[in-house]
DNA sequence: GCTAAACAGTTTAAAGTTAAACTAAATTAG
DNA sequence: CTAATTTAGTTTAACTTTAAACTGTTTAGC
């Protein structure tokens, strides 16, 4: 476990290109994946707009558009625009934030969780396909290391 | 390598959706790294831009434009589009092809190769920044079963 | 050979994204 | 209390991507 600073500076530069490797990877199995995603999803929903109700059923039940906007990593601008859509299909309510004259309050509506529901389902057949061809141990061993890259890339945010 | 109680219980769930959620980390963390990436290039190159600079000097020395696009996974518009852009930064060369009227040869340039070298370099930094944030072997493990999830789902592209 | 089909690359329209400018509201400082 | 600054959200212009239509070239079938 004790390592000496020589090779502690070693292992990071070694790691470097290994680390360049690495998200090289994962940028193309999520163009892969999100194009195939997108594809099977119902009503015309995009893969933002699905994140943004899944958002709603996983994280909180109520949002401003500020707090969606940084929680996927969009701009604001990205934001008013898939807030518009979904407002538009009835799977969200944006309101007026009693609290604050600027601000907004977006829920999910009963439709937008049945439609993120149905997303799932609908998704379900393209994913398990893949699962077929993946043992279950190596996508079990390869969650809590991308989780953990996520939480550095995350914490160590510009 | 036994077990523990999570992930015979994950084993036993449909891993459909472990699959969704294993995408789903993916997608995040190939968002926030291309960000990361993009914003320390040099000479305003973009990440497709990048990708066909280091394609040359990874793979072969040329190319004609479907060969390209069917390797970054993008359509033949978008690498018309990015071609021009490399072109005009004195990249690459884009010449007719001897063998057939109806095909273009593209080759890498000495400024472009010294570009991309250039953009290695100046990436590195923020590579090397989340490198130290995550033990090398966790990363080394990670690889093949990335390449193994890309292959599947290169293999079974619609 | 000649015609039809397939193929390579470009163009175009629609959609989505970003950065920056803009509007309106809330804070802060003097 | 007023004026300047900060904050939240929208709008706009520039850019990128995709899918589909289009142009020109090659190959196949007859």
């Amino acid at each position: 476990m004790s390592k000496s600073m020589e090779q502690e500076k070693a292992d990071a530069n070694v790691s470097g290109e290994l680390v360049f490797r690495l998200f090289n990877e994962i940028g193309i199995i999520a163009q892969l994946s999100t194009t195939r995603f997108e594809r099977s999803l119902p009503y015309g929903m995009s893969r933002p707009q699905f994140s943004i109700l899944n958002w709603f059923c996983r994280v909180d039940d109520q949002a401003s558009p500020g707090r969606l906007a940084q929680a996927m990593e969009v701009t604001k601008g990205a934001i008013t625009n898939s807030l518009k859509k979904l407002e538009a299909k009835n799977f969200i309510t944006v309101s007026p934030d009693e609290n604050s004259g600027r601000q907004k309050v977006v829920r999910l509506t009963p439709e937008g969780r049945r439609a993120r529901d149905e997303a799932i389902l609908c998704a379900r057949p393209a994913f398990e396909q893949i699962s077929q061809s993946l043992p279950a141990e190596a996508l079990i061993t390869l969650m809590p290391e991308l989780e953990k890259i996520r939480k550095v890339l995350d914490e160590s945010r510009i």
